[in-house]
DNA sequence: ATTTGGTTTAACCATATGGTCAAATAATAT
DNA sequence: ATATTATTTGACCATATGGTTAAACCAAAT
């Protein structure tokens, strides 16, 4: 009754890539097989976080050998290092793009800038809120390159929205609202759909909500954040868009 | 060089331990070490989730053997579980002694109950709600228990929060809203805090941010929340406590 | 065709971890 | 005191999993 421990991969994958592998051109493929790993690699981690995501499920995800992990990224550490790395630069790509778009003019145009800005950056990466808090918690040391960038996500906030207000404040159109409160409603009102993604997908039927996190829903939600942000701080009724 | 895989507890535990066992009574203190083991159980899973979670670690942390851990609750799935029954119970007592104790008069008093309810709740177990979601993320079939009790705080806003409404919405002082932006509006705004946390915690202080999660700023922050839902939905200016 | 260097694989190892068990110990009844 | 029952412990097992390695494979250069 000897029983191998075997750690093959259960195989019934690797279809989806001969066929991406074959559309592409055919020579150097090296390429895309480290390429399909991240993906792969990405899927689980954000998914699992560094601890809960197995190996074997990426081999069998990008439809290689659990060897080729290593070959191409050393460690499951190192892999994810990658993984990160690709993720935070496609924010930053994000980020700068929003940048360069948008030249807010009075205070509720600022607000909508910044929200605009991080609900298109994490509507991207819908998962990566989430994954980033829970990595947080668990790992006494986390990789201090995503605290960096979450600093920034709200470092640029809090500058730029108190920038926008001090102005306002001057001219007592503004309540006198506690920073750490409309910071915590923002960060609230922007992150909350991705928080809660996982759980409304589940419970929304059960609830007859027709929420469907797309493209409209997230166009709309930026207008309703603004305005609810704006109308939270502003006095008078000039609030209505 | 034969290494032991030991899995000994690593001792330096369990001081806290002895003294509250002859604190009280010096007799039958099983049913305290069931209680220790329940208490360490909770934090371990609260942190980590059903697979993060390590036995070891548990039984370090209530300062017994490994072993008296399956001896009382026969396995980790099986502790689990009680640990689990052991929140909601908490929950659902903190639910009806909030539900017992108000008796709102209008709309914004209705929010204000609702918000005050949720708040109370989870500032009594701040890492639930991130454990929640991550459990439902990661496991194929989360323990049903915990879903019921969740689509039972969105059903319960939800049916009060838009029954309140619907009286104000044929008198014409509330808005348009979508219904599900203004539930998720309260959900994100509720629930924003207790996501951050760890964030929080963390960053706060590279933002000279004086963030304390104490009872005075959930105080504080029931009326902010109340504040903004109610001025994001009613019409004219008469949205001013 | 043969060599060469890069790529891929199966088999294997070391460790961590949930779980079991028989012996030891403490508590209780007789 | 002694027997019986409940509790506690250390040693051990089975499996999962990150990682290694030597051999096989394969494409391109000679």
């Amino acid at each position: 009754m000897v029983k191998p421990n075997n750690q093959t991969k259960k195989s019934g994958e690797g279809v989806e890539i001969e066929k991406r592998l074959k559309s592409d051109d055919n020579s150097q493929n090296s390429q895309n097989i480290e390429e399909f790993i991240l993906i792969a690699a990405q899927k689980e981690f954000i998914k699992f976080g560094l601890k809960g995501a197995r190996m074997q499920a990426i081999a069998d995800e990008a439809g290689v050998n659990k060897s080729l992990l290593h070959y191409y990224y050393r460690s499951k550490d190192k892999l994810y290092d990658a993984v990160i790395e690709n993720i935070l630069n496609k924010i930053q790509r994000t980020y700068k793009e929003q940048e360069a778009a948008h030249k807010p003019e009075g205070l509720k145009d600022n607000i909508r800038m910044i929200v605009t800005t991080y609900i298109n950056i994490f509507s991207e990466n819908p998962d990566f809120p989430l994954f980033l808090v829970h990595e947080i918690k668990t790992s006494r040391k986390p990789v201090p390159t995503i605290l960096d960038m979450f600093i920034n996500f709200i470092s640029y906030m809090k500058e730029n929205l108190f920038a926008g207000l001090s102005s306002e404040i001057s001219k007592g159109t503004v309540k006198n609202i506690a920073p750490e409160q409309l910071l915590m409603n923002i960060m609230s009102l922007v992150l909350g759909p991705f928080f809660l993604r996982p759980v409304m997908d589940i419970i929304g039927p059960a609830l007859n909500l027709p929420l469907e996190f797309d493209k409209s829903f997230y166009a709309q939600r930026i207008e309703v954040i603004t305005d609810t942000v704006f109308n939270s701080i502003v006095k008078n009724e000039e609030g209505k868009a």
